[in-house]
DNA sequence: GTAAAACCTCAAGTAATATTGAGGTCAATA
DNA sequence: TATTGACCTCAATATTACTTGAGGTTTTAC
């Protein structure tokens, strides 16, 4: 009987409202497969608690997370890096606008590095690849991270080749 | 005794001008390993002959061929797709800078969604991950290839999570 | 002419990112 | 209450892009 044994202050105790979520609701909500979902918790990215028969439980706050997960995926940073920077989330309490920005920012840097390597090799792409230097070392299509090396660590996946 | 079993018009016949190379100069050359020169042969990518005894000997064509799958690579494309891609140029005879260009007009397009891809992300990342729209699926975050998505097949790996 | 370096094949291993399936339990509903 | 759908764990499989290793051959260099 749902609704009945929640001693919320609200009324409300129905799916629609109800604080916890079950994996499946996540997964539909974030339109992502329960699988993942298990597999991204056994990687450190997101958690749960358990019901008394060993069912999961999630916060709504999982919601942005997992979405979190997915548009920094689409821009290429691994799911050890993202578990990083998800990890400087403050513990217990639900993130506030000023921890989502703090986030972000580091990988803002990365972005725009990605940007701009992507935006040189499609402009010289046309230039090189008809000409004899593209099989040199020196040509500058095969060297667009000339700038980005120097960040060290924080961009390394942007040399997806080398 | 190299130079004397050669019987070309030119006066050449040492490493440094002799049109046919091992596998190990290519490996040199192009920066990349053996293996993965036997890996790219093995996909379709490049292509070789033997000797009597054997061992791959490559035109020096395969050094541009390497260096564009190199460069297609840390762009995001797939090896398979850099296959389709090389297989249109020219059977037989050494590849024009025209030839060259037809290929690389192809990637460009994809690589302009991917740079206008990114760029949203990025110029919503601030405004986003700090709001409650993250998690929803309207989210212009979560929905950066709107256009992109209209161009079909071809931008299939632009999308990388969903 | 012999020893080292380079090459050969084929199978297996690695890493990231999941999905699929088997075998079994829990919970909501007719 | 019985059944069905949702959930559980754990192992295996899939894909991409290679690397590593074993066991053997060829080429090059002294």
């Amino acid at each position: 009987m749902p609704g009945t044994s929640e001693k919320k202050a609200s009324s409300c105790g129905d799916k629609k409202c109800r604080r916890e979520m079950t994996v499946g609701e996540v997964a539909e909500r974030s339109d992502v497969a329960v699988s993942a979902l298990h597999f991204y918790e056994s990687k450190g990215l997101i958690s749960s608690w358990r019901t008394s028969g060993n069912q999961r439980r999630y916060s709504r706050d999982v919601l942005r997370r997992v979405a979190i997960i997915k548009v920094a995926q689409s821009t290429g940073i691994p799911l050890a890096e993202i578990r990083e920077a998800l990890a400087t989330l403050p513990d217990g309490r639900t993130p506030t606008a000023k921890d989502w920005a703090k986030l972000s920012a580091g990988w803002r840097e990365e972005l725009d590095q990605r940007i701009l390597q992507l935006t040189q090799l499609r402009d010289r792409l046309e230039g090189c690849i008809g000409c004899g230097c593209l099989s040199m070392q020196s040509c500058p299509l095969r060297n667009p991270g000339d700038q980005a090396a120097e960040l060290g660590a924080g961009a390394r996946y942007l040399d997806v080749g080398s």
